[in-house]
RNA sequence: CGGGGAGUGGCGCAGCCUGGUAGCGCAUCUGGUUUGGGACCAGAGGGUCGCAGGUUCGAAUCCUGUCUCCCCGACCA
């Protein structure tokens, strides 16, 4: 059988991965170091995205606002733990005018010096908590939940396309609360949102759970993730949720008055998810064809390709189109109506046809003289491309039928895909694993997957001591899954008895 | 940042070693014949070789610097 892409996920995942990117129109170089231009169609599943989510941000009572995207220096110097993390990755604005410089093109003017450097901000905790050091005076204040859809610069050493630029795009969470219980309530709200989120609209399973320490962001209490499973059979952190205790609060003075007229600190939250999960979606759901893009996610559920001969038949095909185009428009799915294109560029549609599949539209419709004169459309689902014997699989459906069965499709559609992402996710934890070196021996070269370990979550040098082991291995922590069976042997590390199940393996 | 590889029409590459002002495939455009698994024939347009210096009568080719990309490590949403 013949695929659109030259390289298959079997021979080289890393190559086959860029080449969904360039061929599915989603993403290209920008020429500026680790930064990507988004296409129109990767563009699109981001705001599909930033659509579907940011009505369940809303949902959950939490409001939208901008800070402003360059942060003082000394404001990052508050908070011991924060600055670590972040100062070997900061992109730092030292001066505001250019000049011609002597040997000719421009140099920053060294009389426009800043008298304080500002950071392009890595993430917002440190400006909304200044913020928030104006907006909480009372108890009646809290909790005050905001939330930002920004960009963010981190000066990573190595960048991969959507899953590590330098600059990329999300959304930041941040919260306050009277209490800890309140603020971890929110921490482990906004965890399940992602987590139905994922499962949900990107199709994308994923494990819920908590951090190791040493994963924690930096100046956090306590660290959450969802992670998800990529084909090759490692691991994609997709989204964080942060308790951040009362340490961000008294670095920024988020102080509140009690009901008994005592001065508390209150206790912040923070959350987010980026761009990256387009590229977990890419290695959750691509084939050797391109991406399938989830339904709930594609910019067009259903795209209609005219079969044109540029000659007098094209009126009524192009007609025809029209009018289907219309009926499916009126049909729902996901509560939603159903979202088509006509292709009208001037292409052959062979080539219209293949790059709807490589950028993994989920319903491709073709339209030609033959079905304009039988009532009839040529049906293609991207998530059953072929038929056992190799050849397209091209359903001709009856226009009114096809019409009526759109919405259930699409939502059928959806449904496959989190079902075989679903059954790759549990076929490749392992649970009982005597002897780590043996069973990850070769992960490079095949799926080996994660495995769910029982241990005594010990801290300091023993910690460091397990983390090198596993890093000798090429492992991590992941997470220790929220709703994991509580431990009841002993710890595969130090011999201990064990406290709870995390899962390790390699990672992105 | 360390090790390795690479930047030549839109894309993929050859040419570089042994300097003499660019070539191939795909794509594009035009005309014709075609048309439901990425059509065929004929013709045409398009690059000064990542960028900046240097050596030379002459640089894609040699030298230096620099930027970017890919792979491996350290770092990470």
């Amino acid at each position: 059988m013949k695929h659109a892409l030259t390289t298959t996920r079997a021979q080289n995942f890393a190559a086959w991965y860029q080449e969904v990117i360039a061929e599915a129109d989603l993403a290209e170089e920008s020429g500026v170091r680790g930064c990507m231009v988004i296409k129109p169609w990767g563009y699109g599943i981001w705001e599909r995205i930033q659509l579907l989510m940011d009505r369940q941000i809303k949902a959950a009572g939490v409001e939208n606002c901008y800070f402003p995207l360059f942060i003082p220096l000394s404001f990052f110097e508050k908070e011991a733990d924060h600055v670590d993390g972040f100062a070997k990755e900061m992109a730092v604005v030292t001066h505001h005018r250019l000049v011609k410089g002597p040997r000719g093109g421009l140099i920053p003017d060294p009389h426009s010096k800043l008298e304080e450097p500002l950071v392009v901000r890595p993430t917002s905790e440190t400006v909304i908590g200044a913020a928030m050091s104006r907006w909480v005076q009372s108890w009646r204040d809290l909790p005050l939940m905001v939330n930002q859809w920004a960009n963010v610069v981190r000066w990573e050493m190595r960048t991969r396309m959507f899953l590590r630029t330098t600059e990329f795009l999300w959304q930041e969470g941040h919260t306050a609360h009277a209490t800890r219980a309140d603020a971890l309530a929110e921490t482990l709200r906004a965890l399940e949102m992602y987590r139905a989120f994922a499962e949900g609209p990107l199709a994308m399973p994923v494990i819920a759970g908590e951090k190791p320490e040493h994963e924690r962001f930096p100046g956090a209490t306590a660290t959450y993730s969802i992670e998800a499973m990529m084909q090759d059979g490692k691991a994609l952190q997709a989204g964080t949720s942060h308790y951040l205790g009362t340490g961000f609060a008294e670095a920024s003075g988020i102080t509140y008055q009690d009901k008994e007229g005592g001065i508390q600190h209150a206790h912040t939250t923070s959350w987010g998810v980026s761009t990256r999960m387009i590229g977990g979606v890419i290695m959750t759901h691509g084939d050797d064809d391109g991406l399938r893009c989830p339904p709930q996610i594609a910019p067009w559920q259903v795209v209609i390709v005219p079969m044109l001969r540029d000659d007098e038949g094209d009126a009524a095909v192009l007609d025809y189109c029209r009018s289907l185009h219309r009926e499916l428009s009126g049909q729902m799915a996901f509560g939603e109506p159903v979202r088509v294109l006509i292709d009208v560029k001037a292409a052959k549609a062979q080539a219209k046809r293949w790059s709807w599949i490589k950028k993994g539209a989920p319903i491709i419709v073709e339209i030609g003289p033959r079905d304009v004169a039988d009532g009839k459309a040529a049906v293609i689902r991207r998530d059953r491309l072929y038929q056992e014997s190799g050849k397209l699989a091209t359903d001709f459906t009856v226009r009114g039928e096809l019409v009526l069965a759109t919405g259930a499709m699409l939502e059928a559609i959806q449904s496959a895909l989190h079902a075989e992402a679903k059954a790759r996710l549990d076929a490749n934890i392992a649970r009982d694993v005597p002897d780590l070196s043996k069973h990850f021996k070769g992960s490079e070269d095949k799926v080996v997957g994660w495995a769910e370990l029982q241990w005594a979550r010990p801290t300091g040098a023993a910690l460091e001591k397990i983390v090198e082991r596993l890093k000798a291995l090429k492992l991590t922590m992941r997470n220790a899954p929220l709703d994991a069976a509580a431990a009841e042997g002993l710890c595969v590390f130090t011999g201990e008895k064990a406290v709870e199940r995390i899962l390790v393996g390699r990672t992105y």
